[in-house]
DNA sequence: TAGTGGTCTAGACCACCTT
DNA sequence: AGGTGGTCTAGACCACTAC
C-alpha cells in the first residue's frame, strides 16, 4: 500500500540533485556493469527476480522492468521456469542507422544542397514495375537528384515513385525538401527493405558525382512501403572516397 | 486488489487457444496498426494513458507498458505533462545487423570453411598500435583468414589482436572456430565501433579471394573493446559480386 | 513441490506542462 | 488547478521447469 516516499527508505532523499535516478535503472546498471565487467560470463545465470527484489529493497515489478529491458536490448536471455542468463553475445547484431541525407548533413553542421537532374513521368519496364508491385507499363514518377555537402557531391539519388501514393510528387521543389522527407509526410512509413553493397558507378552517375569511373561506390538500395503498398524504390550511390557508414554498439 | 481472473472480465476466456494474448500487446497492436494505417498521422497526438485505460478496461501500468515499448521502438514520442505523439519517422534509423560470418552462413544452411593464411606475432607500427590503444612497437598478434561459403570465398578477415586480452590466441585452430567466436569467449564484449565502405581490393586480398583486381569490395572495419580496453581490430573484405548487407525496418 | 519468469491490478507520489 | 507521463508498490494468478 505505502508508496516509496512514505516507507522507511525515501530513495529520492538518497540520490543527489539533477534527477532521482529511478530504481529500475540502478538495478539495470548494476547488471549491465556486471556483465560488461565479466562478473557474470556469457551463459551464466543471473540472480533471480526475487534475489534482486531483496538485494535492492524494491518491488518485483521494478526488478522485472530492469531485466525485461536488458532482454529487449539483447544482453540477457530469459527462460520461464528456469531463470535469467547472460546472452551469448556471439550474434552481436550491431545496429546501423540509415538516415535521411539532409538530416545527416545537418547533424554535422554542414551545408546541404540538392540539384534536380531528372524529374519525369515514365512507363515502368518489367523490373521497375516489380520493385513497386505494379504491372509492366504502368506510369511511375522518376527523379535523379544529386546531394552535396559543403559543395562536394556525396550522393546520387535515383528514385521511382508510385503515383497512387504521392500524386503531387512532380510538383515539389526537391532543391528545398528531400524526396524522402516529402514522401514520409504524404505516406506514413510502415516498412522498409534495403541492401548495402559496393559497385562501380554508371556513366551517368560518375558524371553527376564528378568522380573518376575507376573509383568504387557504396550503394544503398531501399524499397519503402506504407500500409502494405510499395511507395518508392531508391538507389543511393555514394563515392567511396567521400562517404562511409559508421556506427557503434554498446553492451 | 482483485486480479484479472477474479474480476468481471476474464480476458483469458475471450481469447482463443494458443496463448492468452497479453493485454499490453492488445493495446500495443491497436496503436501500432492505427499508426501504420494512417489513423494517427506523424506528429499527431495519441490517446492519453487514462483514455486507453478506460477504453481497454485495463490498469494504467498495462497501458503504460504498451506506450513505453512503442517509444523504445521509435514509433511514439512522449512528453511529460503534454502527451504521447506519433513519431516523425523522417530519421528512419533502420537497423542493420553485422553478424559473425559463421553464424551468417549457417543461417543460410550453407557450408562454412575457413583457411588460415597468416598467423603471426609482429611489432605494431604507429597506425596499428593506435587502433588497439598500444604504444608503437608493442607486440600484437596478426591473422589473415579467408572464409568460404559452399566453397566460394566471400570474406577476407585481416585481424590484429591485443595479446593482453587473449594470450592464447596463437594456439587456436581457426579452421574450426572463428576468431570472433573465440575472442568473445575470452573477452566479454562491451563496445564495438565500425565503419562500412566501398574500396578496391589490395593485391594480396584479391589473390586470396580469387577475384579480379578491377572489381570493388565491401569493407567492414571494426574495433571491439572489453572493459574499456581495445581487444581486436579487424578489416573484413567482401567481393562486391558475392556479398551484400541487407536489412529491413518495420513500423 | 518449490522456484522461476510473464502478466496484471488499483492504487500512489512526483515532475512537468498548460490553463 | 487539472491533465499528462514517470515511476513505484505489495500483492496476485498463471505457465513453465526442475526435482
Amino acid at each position: 500500500m505505502a508508496t516509496k516516499s512514505s516507507s522507511s527508505l525515501p530513495a529520492s532523499a538518497l540520490s543527489g540533485a539533477g534527477g532521482p535516478a529511478p530504481q529500475y535503472l540502478k538495478v539495470k546498471t548494476h547488471l549491465r556493469e556486471g556483465i560488461a565487467g565479466g562478473r557474470w560470463r556469457p551463459g551464466e545465470r543471473l540472480p533471480s527476480e526475487a534475489d534482486l527484489t531483496e538485494a535492492f529493497g524494491v518491488s518485483r515489478m521494478t526488478v522485472n522492468r530492469a531485466l525485461r529491458e536488458l532482454h529487449q536490448e539483447g544482453l540477457v536471455e530469459r527462460v520461464q521456469g528456469v531463470g535469467s542468463f547472460v546472452a551469448q553475445l556471439h550474434r552481436i547484431a550491431s545496429t546501423l542507422t540509415v538516415r535521411d541525407v539532409h538530416e545527416e548533413i545537418a547533424a554535422r553542421n554542414h551545408r546541404h544542397e540538392a540539384s534536380v537532374h531528372v524529374l519525369e513521368t515514365l512507363r515502368a519496364d518489367a523490373g521497375q514495375a516489380a520493385l513497386l508491385g505494379l504491372r509492366a507499363g504502368a506510369t511511375v514518377f522518376h527523379s535523379v537528384i544529386v546531394h552535396r555537402e559543403n559543395g562536394i557531391a556525396i550522393q546520387c539519388e535515383d528514385r521511382l515513385v508510385n503515383p497512387a501514393c504521392a500524386p503531387d510528387y512532380m510538383d515539389q521543389d526537391f532543391a528545398r525538401i528531400t524526396p524522402t522527407h516529402y514522401l514520409l509526410e504524404v505516406a506514413p512509413l510502415s516498412e522498409a527493405r534495403y541492401t548495402i553493397e559496393a559497385a562501380m558507378p554508371g556513366a551517368l552517375e560518375a558524371r553527376l558525382l564528378g568522380m573518376p569511373r575507376g573509383e568504387p561506390c557504396l550503394v544503398v538500395k531501399r524499397v519503402t512501403s506504407s500500409q502494405g503498398r510499395a511507395v518508392t524504390a531508391v538507389r543511393l550511390v555514394h563515392p567511396a572516397s567521400r562517404y562511409l557508414l559508421e556506427g557503434s554498439f554498446q553492451a
